[in-house]
DNA sequence: ATATTATTCAACCATATGGTTGAACGTACT
DNA sequence: AGTACGTTCAACCATATGGTTGAATAATAT
C-alpha cells in the first residue's frame, strides 16, 4: 500500500481543528444547511464557509443544493482513509512490534513528498 | 467521553505533514538519532529538529540522550488517542447509522473551543 | 423588477508554519 | 584546555491559516 500523501495531509489538516472536528460530530448526526452550522459558533458566516472549504478539499464534506440553501453533508471515505492509516501502527501501542514491522516494510518508503 | 481538544489539535496537526509522518513510519521501525533521522531528506538539521519538537509536543515521540546524540522513539499512545477518535465514526462509513447517532449523542457536545 | 434570504468572494490583517543561515550549547576525545 | 561532533537556538523570510468586513451572487418571494 502507498501513503496518499497528499490526501492525508488535507485529511489530517482537516482534523487539527476544533472548530471543523466539531462540524464534522455535528453532520454525522445529521444533515444541516450552511446557516444551521454556523449558528453555534461565534465566528461570521464567511469564517464558516471557508472552513467547509477546507473540508470539502479533503472530502470529509459534500454540499448540494436545495433551494437558496446549501446542504452539507458527512462524506465519511477520507476518515476511513485516515483511520486506515493509522491502524498501521496498532501493533505499535499494543506492543506488538514483529507484525508491525512486517507491515511497515511493505508500504513505500519513498513517498513522503509533498 | 470527552474530546481532548488541544491534545487532538497537536496530533492531527503533527500528521498534516508529510515529512512527520514519513518521520514517525521509520522510527516505529527502529529508533534513531536525530542526525539519522535527517539524513534521507534534503532539509536541515535545523529544520528536522523543528518536526522533531512538534511530534514532542504532541506526545508522538520521546527523545533520551545518549551521549551527544539524542535517540528518537515513537511514543505510541497519542495515535492511538487519534485512532479512538476515527474510530467514533466507523458507523458512519460502514453505514450503520444508528449505532453512531447512539454513540455522537454520549460525547459532549461543547468542547470543540480552543 | 425589487426585495429578502443564504452563501460566497475579495481584500485585508495577525499569527502560525516550514524553511533557511549562522551562532551557541552539550558531550566526548586528545 | 582545546577540538570535534551532534543538536538546538535565534533571527529572519515566504507562504499558509484563520479570522474579519463589505460587496457580490444565487434562489425565492412579493
Amino acid at each position: 500500500m502507498v501513503e496518499r500523501t497528499l490526501e492525508l495531509n488535507n485529511i489530517f489538516g482537516s482534523l487539527a481543528d476544533s472548530t471543523r472536528r466539531d462540524i464534522l460530530r455535528r453532520i454525522a448526526q445529521k444533515e444541516l444547511t450552511v446557516g444551521q452550522i454556523a449558528k453555534p459558533y461565534r465566528l461570521t458566516l464567511a469564517a464558516i464557509s471557508k472552513h467547509l472549504k477546507v473540508l470539502e478539499k479533503a472530502r470529509l464534506i459534500v454540499k448540494h443544493r436545495r433551494g437558496k440553501e446549501q446542504l452539507v453533508q458527512l462524506a465519511p471515505l477520507a476518515l476511513k482513509d485516515a483511520a486506515l492509516y493509522l491502524q498501521h501502527y496498532e501493533a505499535v501501542w499494543n506492543q506488538r512490534f514483529d507484525s508491525l514491522d512486517k507491515y511497515l516494510k511493505t508500504i513505500n518508503h519513498k513517498n513522503y513528498g509533498k
